[in-house]
This record gives C-alpha cells, sequence and structure tokens, in this order.
DNA sequence: ATTTTGTTTGAAATCGTTTTTATCATGCAC
DNA sequence: GTGCATGATAAAAACGATTTCAAACAAAAT
C-alpha cells in the first residue's frame, strides 16, 4: 500500500535533496528553471500535496481561520441566529482558493467570547479571527488589537480603534425606515431592538432619532424596545407597544424573526397591518416576503458580507494594514406593502 | 518576552528529559508517582498547553472534525438551511471536553459532498467527518464506509452499510401527520416534500403511503410535491394543489419554511386555514407558533441530534463499532390548531 | 596558474510532539 | 563477586515541511 506522496517521495524520485524540492516548489529564484520543470512535473504526476501539519509546525501558521458563532437564544429554541449559514457560506467563498480552512467555535454565552479569542490567540488555534456581535464597547476588539493579532469583525464597536471590518450601516438603514414610516402619517413608531449593549443597537437608535430629528418632531424612550433577537421579543414588543396609553401604529424591526412575532402580536390586538398599522423590517432570508401581508423590507446581503469578511481577512493575513479593510454597505429597500396608515 | 511553553522548557525546568515528561503527561504506568506529581505541578505552573501541531505531526492525526455543511439554496437568497446553526451548536456540544476541533467545509452542489470527502480522507483534513442530506444511494457513505474512515451521518441512507447516523423517524413522522389530517375528514392531502434523491423524502412517501393503506384509502401520486426546501417551493405547492381538479384539503409540510409558504399559497388562492384546509408541519425553530393561524407541528429536536452526532463521532475515533452508535428520534407532536376540515 | 565570484544544489537544523530503544543503577540469586 | 532481572530515566529517531549555511563547481578576473 503506496502512502501519501511527501516531499521525501519526491526527493527519491527525482534525485534532488528535499531542501531543492521546497524550493523548486514555492518558486524560488536560486533554482534554475529546468530543475523546476522537472520537480513540478514529478509532483504533477504523483499527486503530491503539502502536508498542512508538516507545514504548520514549520512555519508556526495553523492554516485555520477560527469564525466566533454565538449560539444566544438556543434555549427556548427559538428563530435566532440562523442568517449564520449564510455568513459561513460567504467566508468560505471568501477564503477559496486559500489553503485556509474554517474552524468554527461555539461560543454560548457573551462573556465566552472574549475567553474563546484569548485561547484562540494564546494556544495559536488559528491564524485569524471572524466574529460579529460587535459591542459598544467590545473587550474582543481591544484585546486582538493590542496583541497585533490579524482579524475581521463583522460590526463595529465604538472604541477608537483600528481594525478591519465589515458591516452595514445600520444608522442609515433605521433612519431611512424610520423616515419613511414619518412620512406615511405615523407619529407613533416602534424600534424593536437588540440589547443595548450591541453596537448596531445604538446606531439604529442613532437613525431612529435623527428621522424625528428632522421631522421636527420628538421621540420618546418607551418606544424602543430591546430584547434578544427572537420572534417571542417582537411579539411581546408589539403587545407592550399596543397597550400604552398612546399606543404605537408604526413598528421598526430588527430583523424577520421578531418582525414575524411583531405580526403576530398585532394580530392577537386585532390590529390589522397595512390599515390601522404598518410594519418594516430588515430582512435576510426573504421570509418576509411570505408573511400575511408580505412587509416591506431593507435587504442586507448577508453573504456578501460573509464573502468580504473571509477576502479581508486573507489580506490582513498577507499584511495588508486594516485601515484599507472597512466596508460599509447600505441595506437596499424593498417595496412590498404600503407604510401609509390607512391609505391603502 | 517569553514565547510559550513547550515539553522542552519543562524539561529545563524539572531536570527530566522531554521523553519522560511526555509519559508522564500521558499517565504511563513506567514513570513513578513522585515524578508525574512534581512534572504535572510544573506543567500547571508555567501554564503548559501541549501544541496540536507538534501531536498532529507526530500522531498523524488533525485533531479536526469535519462537518459538511450544504449551501443548496444560497441562490435566490430563499429562507432555507437555516437549522445549520442548530447543528453545529450541538456537534460542538457532542465534543467538549475533547480536543477536537470543528472545521465547516462548504459544500455548494451536491456533486461537490463526494469530492470534499475525498479530500478530506485523501490529504487527511480531519480525522472524522460528520454530514447530512444524505442521499438514497449516497456515494459519500459507500466512498468512507470502504476506505473504513470514521463518520457520522445525519440520516440513513438505503444502502445495505454498517455505519453510524443520528435520525429521525421521518417514515413515522409522515405517518402520523397524515394519519392525524385522514382522522380528521381530510381526503385529499398533499405532501410537501424534498427532493426525491434525499432518503428522507423517501421514508416520508413510505409514511404518507402507508396511512392512506391503513385507512383503507388509495393515494395519487399527484399529490406528492418534490422540491427544494424552500418557501418559494411551498408557496408553488399550495398554488398547484389549489388549481388541481379535485384539489387538496390538508397539507403536510416537510419544514416550516415551506409551511410559510403553503400558507402565502392558500391565502393567494382565498383559502382560509383551519375552515377549508389544514396544515401540519415539521418544526425546528418554532416559527410556525407565530404563523396566521400557528400550525400543530412534530418538532425535531435539532441542537439534540446535534449533540449526538458529535458525542457518537468521538466514540467512532475510540474505535468503537459503527453498529451501537445509530439512533433514531422521533418528533413530537405539538398541538396548536385543530386538523378537523370544516369543524373547528 | 591561482584566486575570486557566482550559481546551483545539498546537508543539517529546526518546529513540538511521541515512541522505540538504550543506559544505568539497584537488588537479588548463585 | 559475578551475572541477571527489574525499574526508572534518557537518548535518539521519527513525523513533513522550511530555511540557513556550506559545498561543489564553473566561469571570470587577476
Amino acid at each position: 500500500m503506496s502512502r501519501r506522496p511527501t516531499i521525501k517521495t519526491l526527493s527519491e524520485k527525482t534525485g534532488f535533496s528535499i531542501a531543492t524540492i521546497s524550493k523548486a516548489l514555492h518558486d524560488s529564484p536560486v533554482v534554475t528553471a529546468e530543475t523546476k520543470e522537472l520537480i513540478t512535473r514529478a509532483a504533477r504526476e504523483i499527486g503530491y500535496e503539502p502536508s498542512l501539519r508538516g507545514m504548520a509546525l514549520r512555519t508556526g501558521l495553523t492554516y485555520q481561520v477560527a469564525v466566533l458563532m454565538p449560539v444566544t437564544a438556543a434555549q427556548g429554541f427559538e428563530w435566532d441566529g440562523v442568517e449564520y449559514t449564510q455568513i459561513l457560506s460567504g467566508i468560505s467563498q471568501g477564503l477559496e482558493g486559500s489553503p485556509y480552512q474554517i474552524a468554527v467555535h461555539v461560543v454560548r454565552h457573551g462573556g465566552e467570547g472574549l475567553a474563546a479569542a484569548r485561547r484562540i490567540v494564546e494556544q495559536k488555534l488559528a491564524d485569524g479571527l471572524i466574529f460579529s456581535s460587535i459591542l459598544v464597547d467590545d473587550p474582543r476588539i481591544e484585546y486582538l488589537v493590542e496583541r497585533d493579532f490579524p482579524f475581521v469583525a463583522l460590526g463595529r464597536s465604538r472604541q477608537d480603534l483600528r481594525y478591519a471590518y465589515v458591516d452595514i450601516d445600520s444608522e442609515w438603514a433605521a433612519y431611512a425606515a424610520t423616515e419613511r414610516l414619518i412620512n406615511g402619517g405615523h407619529r407613533r413608531v416602534a424600534l424593536v431592538n437588540p440589547p443595548p449593549e450591541l453596537a448596531y443597537a445604538q446606531d439604529r437608535i442613532d437613525g431612529y432619532r435623527r428621522a424625528f430629528a428632522e421631522a421636527g418632531l420628538t421621540t420618546s424612550d418607551e418606544m424602543i424596545v430591546a430584547g434578544d433577537l427572537t420572534t417571542l421579543h417582537g411579539k411581546n414588543a408589539a403587545l407592550a407597544m399596543c397597550d400604552l396609553a398612546d399606543p404605537a401604529t408604526g413598528f421598526v424591526c430588527v430583523n424577520e424573526s421578531t418582525a414575524l412575532g411583531v405580526l403576530a402580536g398585532l394580530r392577537e390586538r386585532g390590529r390589522q397591518v397595512g390599515l390601522d398599522a404598518s410594519v418594516i423590517a430588515y430582512d435576510d432570508i426573504n421570509a418576509s416576503a411570505y408573511f400575511a401581508p408580505p412587509l416591506t423590507t431593507f435587504y442586507q446581503p448577508i453573504e456578501d458580507l460573509g464573502r468580504h469578511l473571509g477576502a479581508f481577512l486573507l489580506r490582513r493575513l498577507g499584511g495588508e494594514a486594516p485601515a484599507n479593510l472597512t466596508e460599509l454597505t447600505r441595506p437596499a429597500l424593498v417595496v412590498r406593502q404600503s407604510d401609509r396608515l390607512g391609505q391603502n
């Protein structure tokens, strides 16, 4: 039985030393074109593939990219975090052609994130790191920047640090959605938001407030409902907003899961969407198109973001400065249902 | 700056040779209890952690578990494949306490699956493999069994091979759902099913047919609609079933995504669920509870299955025979809405 | 003819482990 | 006192690559 060919096999076959083989395969200028040709041909012939483990040991690299995958709401088995499939798919596309593999590290509680990052850096479990759920003040970013460990964040914290990121312009997205509802005649607009420690929760609040400010209106904080990203949260938020003395008529929902919950809540209160309530959501898996009624959304191309995460990390690993590696995308409006209160 | 401590550091610190250190840390019987104690204490003191890469090179292992993640319907950006977050979370729990990391390999087209498995085995990218979307006749299973490469399948093919698997009893699940609808008075029941090459699509068809046979009724194949697992597929299926000369009144949906589509389709045709149509789905992320109306479902504990996948693979890697490593679970009925036609 | 320079290749060290084999006391029997 | 197990530890080889440095040789310069 023939074992997998190594550089030694090649050495025996071609008569060159393993040193020359290694150099030839790396296209080093010190070896003649003729020898290179000979060696690469032999390598192709016997199907030689360098062993990642051998390379890893010698170079100190791991050829692994770690991805921190949060599983916050597995408890209760609610619809949450599902977009990670798309993120991973995107990252994998971004990494294509490189020798890097994706190592998923599941993070159960918020606090585990820093611990996981620490372990990855200290035990050198990976050469680079990708993570999301960025906090307003994110200890992982601080730690990694300080250690100069290559990473790309999906989201931006509010720290004054230079690092690579890919993000959605949530401030603008919330502004645009809120503005639409205000223009539609809504004065009481609920913002169904993620927990306030998340950076983009703050971005959304900023955009929401800006829309009201520019319209010359005032907002009250009771309309901003923070919670996890589950459908249940959306439903509870809608119920609470309906039960206010001065109830909400417009709803800006952070994602499709909460939007579904809001629809369920409104139904339970006998409110008719399109007639006495309007709902706008941010969309990643096109479920909103099938809701009753179909929702107007801002579409976030999660898989694209993933692709950029992978590509940016590759460039970061290649030594590029983080300053070049930033991207901010605006979600695209998908109009499906009117936002005009009682006019459709 | 102190580099990460290695076995050599420990050797210098304690005065023992690296051979003795290695043996002591593996609790070998040839080294005295006293020496072991000394060495383990020193290891703890300087925070020694063995290098996975060093171990990997020497032992030929990789300490990686590969997971094949299919991304079939990324095209069109439909709701599909979202349960992988839960699967990964479960696998990670099953692997906890072991030195194994999860390496995700994204598989884009069906055919890529075998190629990915081949690459993983031949280049020894991982020590074990986990994959889903099992085909009726699955070349990956055949290949891996032949090579005696450790793996656990999420699902069972119809090949007569011995291998480790975790699966949902889809035959029973389809039987139970169909029987409920038949008992509710439905005679025209549509089965909104995945593509027929998937093993569990056949299981579902078997169960569906058994329910009709046991009720002394006949089925017609036009009621079995195969397609991808997207919401769009569900909607199209519902439209088609409504437009038949003898339309369907009951719907058994393969997952929540298609169920949402079926609801949308029924709405478009003016059918009222609970009045002139009934829908039952298989549930993994509890979205059905918020649909209009909330759906009766069979709940599939995906994360549990993932946990077993991880645990089984660990045992398989430990040398256990595949025959012991099989599990079949029945989903649990969650009654939310009556299945009785026009009687609720 | 001898030295210098440059070009190509090879030997050897290294990365951090595990494992096989060797060494060296010590205790015991003869 | 010599020989022989026995038990504890050490030395060395291996895993598969990269990299530094030396060697060999030819060509050019003196």
